[in-house]
DNA sequence: TCGATGTGCATAACATTGTTACGTGGCGGC
DNA sequence: GCCGCCACGTAACAATGTTATGCACATCGA
């Protein structure tokens, strides 16, 4: 129980301090203070513990996109939310990189594990369709969600794998943000 | 010279075929039939040897993006440029994953890599600059085309990682292709 | 109370990985 | 003809995921 949760714990302390190369069995076990064996018994092997990582990884992505809703306003608005969106992303590159990425080879998540990452979509879909109640925007929620996602999805992906071409930070933020303003206007404004 | 070029051949027809997972320096040296030594005499080893795919995919996906852009018209335009795009990612998903999804873990592509991976995006500027200037679109054809490019990328990247959630291939061709009819709408059309 | 069963865990081994040390053979230059 | 270099193979190394084996303890039925 406990060991289960410290294991996953150490799992995901080294995705995110070492990168995706050094999560192995034994530098997990390690420094979860118990032995490879440990992860067998817990997780069934390096893939049953990538998949926790991966759904972990999804539950703290939404509990994030949570907040910025609960804020409401223009924070809980759908721009709200990409904002909210890039700033978890670029916290933490490596564990985006394992959800969207195939940052661990060999690993594929499970139809479960996947129904599980698409309910953190959700919180976009809800903050979608209030917005396009609240202007009059018809079609359906789910479908302008889902553009929404793959606009933000487009920048932040392009971003953490250096593919981006601005020459500082802020320059990066204002494009994005000017990225957010065009996709609104694309789908959750009235034409 | 020949050998370099076999074992690459025979790396990326891995990589195909087998996925990253499968890409040993063994597996390569194997089907380039030489020992794992010629890898490291030509590559310097496995990030070498990933490294020349990364570039060797780039070149091949900006040729298949010249092809279409060589077509005209419709075709050449920055959405038939993007049907391109996609067309070639889903044919090559795992070379598209090395390239923008950390498929290989501790590769990270070298500065002079990078800038010939951003070459081929200098196809997209271009269409993107004849056809602002055609419809009367000012602004930086380089800052514009970033943008259609995040786009873009966000769709293919999305569905690669199993996040899209169509039911059927036509489905997400359709879903795509309204994307990209809204994504060319907001950046390259007069408003 | 006592043996049986099972569970959580460590030790140690296995095959496979990237990498490197060492030897060899063949080529061109003096 | 000899020297040196360069491509290459063999064999070893440490590190990886995984599994077999055994041990301690806890729980349960008699």
């Amino acid at each position: 129980m406990s060991s289960k949760n410290s294991i996953l714990a150490a799992a995901i302390e080294i995705l995110h301090s070492e990168g995706a190369g050094a999560l192995t069995v034994r530098s997990v076990a390690k420094a979860a203070g118990c032995s490879t064996t440990g992860v067998y018994t817990w997780f069934g092997g390096k893939n049953g513990l990538v998949e926790a990582i991966f759904i972990d990884g999804f539950a703290r992505f939404g509990n994030a996109l949570v907040r910025a809703r609960k804020k409401g306003g223009v924070e809980g608005s759908p721009r709200g939310l990409a904002q909210a969106y890039r700033k978890w992303a670029l916290a933490n590159p490596t564990h985006y990189m394992v959800m969207f990425g195939r940052a661990v080879p060999d690993f594929r998540p499970s139809a479960d594990a996947l129904i599980q990452a698409r309910a953190t979509f959700e919180h976009l879909v809800q903050s979608t369709s209030e917005l396009m109640q609240s202007s009059g925007v018809s079609g359906s929620p789910l479908e302008v969600a889902y553009h929404v996602w793959a606009g933000i999805h487009g920048y932040v992906s392009l971003e953490l794998a250096g593919m981006d071409m601005a020459e500082n930070t802020a320059e990066r933020a204002r494009r994005f943000a000017e990225g957010m303003r065009r996709l609104h206007k694309a789908w959750l404004e009235p034409t």
